[in-house]
DNA sequence: GACTCATATTTCACCAGTGAAGTAAAAACT
DNA sequence: AGTTTTTACTTCACTGGTGAAATATGAGTC
């Protein structure tokens, strides 16, 4: 018997008695982001169960991946916050992890000697190269059963809680 | 400018390039798994937001959630360990902090002496009452623009893939 | 050219969450 | 009845992540 449909069959029943005594909550809406926030930590979950034999965290693992995408294989620790959405003081200990490991470089830049330069390294690409292929049947098998129709469609909406997400975030910054 | 869209053009571009280095990788699952982990964190960022002001977080929030939707307003450590998905050792240090702001209370069962009542205090009630109603506005916002089709497709897909999730993992545990 | 001001990163002190070992009560075995 | 096993929770030591202050360089201004 599954966990997580345990969960959230709890979570089903709580929002429609919360919903009772309080009939002006957005039931529908609240459902929809509980399931993304129980679905995005059990996928994390998930991801870091085969992340931890490599003893690689969710982090560590985005960083090196965001620098491996990169067709010159570099960035800096600032523009590496931007894009986890980490703070620059986690920022510094997952490079400092990284270099440690050998999986990448770090060094002043010349043009601006504030910044950092950090730089995948050859033995990061073939880590991430040998690590990266056991994940894929686990990745596929959560979209088991799920149509070409239904991925584009899951797509769209997500896309589109997205810009929603967005506009929401910036009107409590700036 | 939205952050969140950059993260996701730059997350795009990144997978474009990755899977034309190593092309078994099923590109569009592994789209979807991170759309799903960053709308995941930016959700529970959103959502954080409205709880700092109270000094509560995320976890407090939801096992006081969790309380104030039960039928008697009572449970255990150990099954708000389960539909909170912490372990059990938070959950002694969640439940400190509630019972020190008078919000909940703890006693030891009569039946089963080993284990702990937890129960919300009226005191918790009236404090959920009180700061529930202004998150309302957020989560609706953040579904502004969908049709009741397309919150009923998300909905749906979403259970589908807490299906598949489910089965993952149940496959690694037991 | 000295003097703010802004930017990029690091250091420090702290909060949140976890795994392993400890404690105590109940259930199962013999 | 007495021992072992299991269950429920807590304590302790540690990892991961954050906010505020420190450091160091560059940019703008007078």
């Amino acid at each position: 018997m599954a966990r997580l449909a345990n969960c959230i069959a709890m979570m089903d029943e709580g929002i429609d008695r919360v919903s009772r005594i309080i009939p002006q909550m957005p039931s529908g809406e609240a459902r929809l982001c509980r399931l993304m926030l129980m679905l995005g930590d059990h996928i994390e979950e998930e991801l870091e169960f085969k992340l931890k034999p490599h003893k690689l965290n969710h982090s560590e693992f985005l960083t090196l991946m965001i620098l491996y995408s990169r067709p010159d294989g570099s960035s800096t620790p600032g523009e590496l916050c931007e894009y986890t959405s980490q703070g620059a003081t986690n920022m510094t200990r997952i490079a400092n992890a990284l270099v440690k490991r050998g999986l990448i470089t770090r060094g002043v830049s010349e043009e601006d000697r504030r910044r950092v330069l950090i730089r995948i390294a050859p033995a990061g690409r073939r880590f991430v190269q040998k690590m990266l292929p056991p994940m894929f049947p686990r990745v596929a098998t959560m979209f088991a059963g799920f149509s070409d129709a239904d991925k584009r469609h899951l797509d769209r909406l997500l896309r589109k809680l997205a810009g929603n997400l967005g506009q929401l975030g910036e009107s409590r910054l700036p």
